[in-house]
DNA sequence: TGTACATCAGTGAACGCGCGTTCACTGATGTAC
DNA sequence: TGTACATCAGTGAACGCGCGTTCACTGATGTAC
């Protein structure tokens, strides 16, 4: 029940401070994924960073603090990158269907190269960093923008409403993915979520690409 | 990293041990319920249930037992409900919009109606109890059957896959959504959700109810 | 019905351990004159 | 260039707390004769 803060710490004054500071961060993301959450102990960390307690306490409040901060750091690097992501393709160019593949490849890809200590980082979020939240809405809002400039090519009547919920139900079905046992290779998954979200937008006709051979060759 | 045990602990022998087991069960999911996964303190639980240290662990052999234990009972029990909740409708007389509607609403009931604990072992489950892993497997197993039984209107090419992944895409939207800030009314989200699963499984004209008015006649 | 005994069940003080945190202290860096 | 001083940075032993677990002990229940 930590309350969502700012992630305030006392900031550095000296270079061999800052990068004391960085020590700490890079070694506190290794111990999350290599050791999990329960693994994150103060004593762990700073020994792993080759610092002190006392140099820790010179820089957070707490754990807490400490906490908040890497959840800022790094939710704040993921929304950049999906970002950098997003600005790549010409989504002009694309017509409904290919505009599906083409998010539903960015949000696969983007869930798969997701480094270990993100993967913790997301599971044990009851702490809530407001970072976190920001970078889930505006993940989906970047998405529904990009998609919305297919407005017309929709069926569905709340096209809004519709758009928000097939992103949903892409990045569930990753997610579900993820958890399940038996999962299905990485092209298999593009198509068959390409041909849900399109067919579910844009009715009969977008559910298919137009040819099945060359479907792929954009992504190799 | 405990793995995955059979959770047995030592059986009571008369009727005054099984109640204060009960008690102690209880106590636990209440904990759970209440305080989350860091809330389940022995000392807690022995006191909430009205017993003592040393009677809890003439039951079970230390805590990660109480977890199995529990874990096992929990979703166990969980798996039972869901296949009675199956047993009721009369699928053999739906066509495959109808059954994906059914299948959806007990989906997204299921989940609206669990108990406060079930969503703490639910988050928590890194320990990967065996029953956990059953229940996920055979519940979309279970589904799968049934949409199987309209096989003949499913256009996919793969059937068994697209049932499986579509399912998959309802029980992730649903998950997504109950994390999600701005939800959607449960019948909106009944309704989409038909439309989607319906529309990838059986192509054009299954993606909408053929009257829109006594669509949900049938769910109050 | 009563007594002796074995087993089951329950009690709570006590222990050890690891954790987050404090604190008195030393060393490094920058600035004023 | 050298000295005095303030501030920043770092150290690690020590503390208190809560946790999981142990253990010596008392009480309840069931059975044999």
């Amino acid at each position: 029940m930590t309350g969502p803060k700012p992630a305030q710490i006392k900031t550095p004054k000296q270079n061999r401070s800052r990068r004391t500071l960085e020590r700490i961060v890079d070694a506190s993301l290794e111990l999350l994924a290599t050791e999990g959450a329960e693994g994150l102990t103060i004593h762990r960390v700073v020994e792993k960073a080759g610092s002190s307690v006392g140099s820790f306490y010179a820089r957070f409040k707490g754990k807490d603090d400490l906490l908040d901060y890497l959840a800022e750091r790094v939710w704040t690097q993921a929304l950049e990158r999906w970002h950098a992501d997003l600005a790549a393709p010409d989504w002009d160019e694309m017509d409904l269907t290919r505009t599906v593949e083409t998010a539903v490849t960015l949000v696969i890809e983007a869930q798969r190269s997701r480094s270990a200590y993100l993967e913790v980082l997301d599971q044990a979020n009851s702490s809530r960093a407001p970072a976190y939240e920001q970078f889930r809405t505006e993940r989906l809002a970047r998405l529904a923008e990009i998609l919305m400039k297919r407005r017309d090519d929709i069926v569905r009547e709340d096209a809004e409403q519709a758009v928000r919920l097939g992103l949903r139900a892409v990045v569930g079905v990753v997610d579900e993915e993820r958890r399940s046992s038996d999962r299905l290779p990485q092209d298999v998954l593009v198509r068959e979520c390409t041909a849900l979200l399109a067919g579910y937008l844009g009715g009969a006709g977008s559910g298919e690409s137009d040819s099945g051979v060359e479907f792929f060759d954009v992504w190799g």
